[in-house]
DNA sequence: CGTTTCATGTAAGTCGTTACATGATTCC
DNA sequence: GGAATCATGTAACGACTTACATGAAACG
């Protein structure tokens, strides 16, 4: 008996309503701060999922309070399908890097453009990865009361952005300066 | 006047068209070695945007050869429309790991199942760093032969896999032992 | 001859993004 | 009163995945 077919954004707003009823709202901001990191999601999906789950019985929609806030409350269907999510092999990674993808046909770009490329989003990268270090710092003063599922997620946070940074400084200045050469070159294929 | 509105997927085709005409079959193959590293494509959406860019007259079919083999060239509309696209800033990264959903919502799951989760991973990213640093031999072999841009994208693969491999490492025993406090299991070891 | 691999394509459905519409509440 | 923010939702589209259908050629 298969129940309604979780995706992993659906589950991840069960995982949240596990702390307790949330409105949409609330669970774009929770979500946002706890699995932005490593997973991005939008208004739109999440209160059409919450719709779609409420369809199904895993979630119950509650009275409409202040502000038309709408607070959900996972329901025991709900948390059976969370546990049977949950408890699947998670699948394989994604990534999706337009940067990379303007480093590889690189060839036809005037390298200075490349270059600028590079370094506005190597400011980005750094800018978020301070963030991470601040919000470390912030769980280190906390002391044990931090949560190490957390602090596993964004440990993953700041190894990646650390990695990006080194990849951006290990880059040769060729590719944002010798190129210019290389754009009369048909490409070299191995 | 705006061309034919590039998606990132199909503007990859185009920059392979580059370097002479392609079938549907040997772009997936291509893309899959030159950019599959952090650029995903199906063979469906590859045979969709071709036919969507020859529409546009952005690519033209030539005659079908042996196998119905259909070779795709780009044409001049084709190479202005993807100097337009690459000429653009590229766009943020987006990643998604469902292994670290399964990590951020860890407290849901009995925490040899975890451990079992991480080391599965982990295997499969080591094996994948593993075939990065062949490629790495390879090129480093090859002399100077070797294109900078592949050069650099390689090493992107090689930093992202080997900061991954470092948080595996760096994961607490506790994550997936924790619970259960005798821990006959190394929990995750590399 | 039959199996595998090559090669092209379609169909259906899910997922995700962007933009918009609506209105309540707070703050100045 | 007016602006900013909070909050919910819809509409429309575009992108991506999965599965399937079809058939040619190579290989044994």
């Amino acid at each position: 008996m298969v129940g309604f077919p979780l995706n992993a954004t659906a589950a991840s707003l069960l995982g949240f309503l596990h702390e307790g009823p949330m409105t949409g709202w609330d669970l774009v901001a929770l979500a946002q701060r706890r699995i932005g990191n490593f997973w991005s999601l939008t208004q739109s999906q999440v209160y059409r999922e919450l719709a779609a789950m409420a369809g199904a019985g895993l979630v119950e929609a509650g009275e409409r309070g202040r502000r038309d806030r709408r607070p959900y409350a996972i329901t025991a269907a709900g948390r059976d399908a969370f546990a049977a999510w949950i408890d699947q092999e998670p699948g394989s990674e994604t990534i999706r890097f337009p940067l990379l993808l303007t480093v590889a046909f690189g060839r036809h770009l005037p390298p200075d453009r490349l270059a600028m490329f590079l370094a506005r989003h190597r400011a980005v990268h750094a800018e978020r990865l301070a963030g991470y270090e601040r919000l470390q710092a912030e769980a280190a003063a906390a002391g044990n009361h931090a949560d190490p599922f957390a602090l596993a997620t964004l440990a993953f946070g700041l190894a990646h952005e650390r990695a990006v940074l080194g990849w951006f400084d290990g880059l040769p200045v060729v590719l944002g300066a010798e190129a210019t050469q290389a754009a009369d070159d048909p490409g070299v294929e191995g």
